[in-house]
DNA sequence: CTGAAAGCGCTTACAG
DNA sequence: CTGAAAGCGCTTACAG
């Protein structure tokens, strides 16, 4: 190649990676080689010499046992907005889908592959969540969308205006009996916090709140089939629901149906996260999502260390997202 | 690191790489010493001496504007599936999601950052599939999922089969008149292939073959919706639909609920891609699922050029998911 | 502004 | 079975 255009190995090296000391005229003349030849940087052995990688490791952690199609919408996504975010700050994505102990793997700053790690995902994956939490403990650049751990660096949605605007859409629709459908002290911690929001709201009305504890373990459509199958056997009066996550919702909705509960008439229901699938459910679910956009940049600029990823700004907006299941504000 | 252990570098490489030639006392201390250490081999420069990756491109081709939220999940499932299958065959994945013509980038070979690419991804993004066509043209290792173009290395799902059953499905619920949402001529070769499965199941029952044509350039949900609103305003007659894709079908159906047409009773729907949001419309939408681990597994297989990966074996197999949107067959 | 030389961290013939 | 040396394809002080 340097032989082609007549210039040492240096110069291409230069010309190629725009240095300043070089002559238009010889830079011209090496990317008209380069292009006549075929030629392109090996980013590896550029990288080896440069020391980084200019790459960021993104991992799923599913449940063990779920298949791609099984995973919640949402984590794909999150995906989606984090690979943009990375392409967009000249960083390329190696992406992992983790599920058993077997599978974990997040050593790629020690072996060199990539500069960070970006971790998202179900957070009953115990295991998972203990081994990045060490990785990330043990001085990793590691990254949590929604960590379990307070004491890492994470990323989250602002779940508390979520569920108070949600509960307050809600309220002012005339719903009486609202009931929240989540877990306070499951290792989502997001979960926590937008029954917080959904509390204020309530204590704001002057109403109880009242929370209808699901079961983490189980799936998610099961969890929220179970939950409303709970509540109609105990004979618990409600006529609203706001539900930590779409997928429970989805699944409550499912039930709501087989046992004749008309939505919005009967109940109104505010799930969150947006999914797209409560675009064609009948009515079509209302919901909190948050601004993908920004939660993707938010983890790449935290994984990276960018000045101006303070803590304080690593809550993603969240806005309402009118759909079909809540009736129109009185 | 080979000094901590009292042995060469190229011993520490040997009994790091399970070379046979080493002792398997020596190959303990120099595993204690790298625990010791933590030090771990730098792949990059394992892989730059090795000449070879490591890795496989993935790249999901996507529509100009479209947010990760709006991409079909179909493609989220195929993506899943194909770095599942990457990773067991040793490989890592880099992930990029390519939409404007400022974006493509498939030169992962040439730049030393991946052993071959994997497309997925809409169809419809001309200048998308133009560059990796190409790109595969130049010699490169590049496999399509769906490609338009029948000179380039494919992997599909079985999409005459598919058809077929699908068709058969309704006629043996009784539908009488089966229409077929789809393209003939569209850059989606996929579709053609269902409307022959289609046509062979109605020339067997004797029934003439009918197609609504969708308008591929619009969003998929509103493709289903002006099909629908086409054949009513025109007045067809109709009371069965197998369509051609399941995000279609998911416009179709809002569709036909808005007019009052009545799934299953009036009308029966077989979709196709087994997408998870049509368990959770109402009814829940039967569909042709393909096998996403064969599908990931043939991707991969085929990319890497393994031996068995023959042309003749790049057809993916589908089954019927018996939902509820086609009643019970007589 | 350009070139010769060193070196990034490995692996692999080549010797012994 | 192990070591010394070369080299993968770059970038970057160091000279000029």
């Amino acid at each position: 190649m340097a032989e082609h255009a007549g210039v040492s190995q240096s110069t291409v090296s230069r010309a190629l990676a725009n240095s300043t000391s070089i002559t238009e005229a010889t830079r011209a003349r090496v990317i008209k080689s380069a292009e006549a030849l075929g030629y392109m940087v090996d980013t590896r052995a550029a990288q080896l010499r440069q020391g980084r990688t200019g790459t960021l490791a993104v991992v799923v952690i599913c449940r063990a046992g779920e298949a791609a199609s099984d995973i919640n919408p949402f984590y794909f996504s999150l995906l989606g907005s984090v690979c943009a975010a990375a392409s967009g700050m000249g960083y390329q994505t190696l992406v992992s889908f983790q599920a058993t102990p077997d599978q974990l793997f997040g050593k790629y700053e020690e072996s060199g592959q990539a500069d960070g790690v970006i971790v998202i995902g179900t957070t009953a994956n115990d295991a998972a969540w203990q081994y990045y939490r060490d990785l990330s403990l043990d001085g990793r650049a590691v990254v949590f969308w929604g960590s379990p751990f307070d004491e890492l660096e994470w990323v989250r949605s602002d779940n508390y205006e979520g569920g108070l605007i949600a509960t307050q859409r809600l309220i002012a629709a005339g719903y009486r009996n609202i009931v929240h459908l989540g877990a306070v002290d499951s290792p989502q911690r997001q979960f926590r916090e937008r029954y917080e929001g959904y509390q204020a709201a309530m204590a704001a009305a002057g109403r109880p709140a009242s929370l209808q504890e699901v079961d983490y373990e189980a799936d998610r459509e099961t969890q929220g089939r179970s939950a409303i199958a709970a509540m109609v056997e105990r004979g618990d009066i409600f006529d609203g629901l706001f539900i930590a996550c779409d997928s429970i919702a989805l699944g409550a909705m499912d039930e709501l149906r087989e046992r004749g509960i008309a939505v919005p008439q009967q109940c109104g229901i505010v799930g969150f996260d947006g999914i797209r699938a409560g675009i064609h459910t009948s009515p079509p679910l209302t919901s909190i999502e948050p601004d993908f956009e920004v939660a993707g940049a938010l983890l790449v600029a935290t994984v990276l260390g960018e000045e101006g990823a303070q803590m304080a700004e690593r809550r993603v907006p969240v806005r309402l997202l009118e759909r079909g299941s809540v009736r129109s504000a009185e």
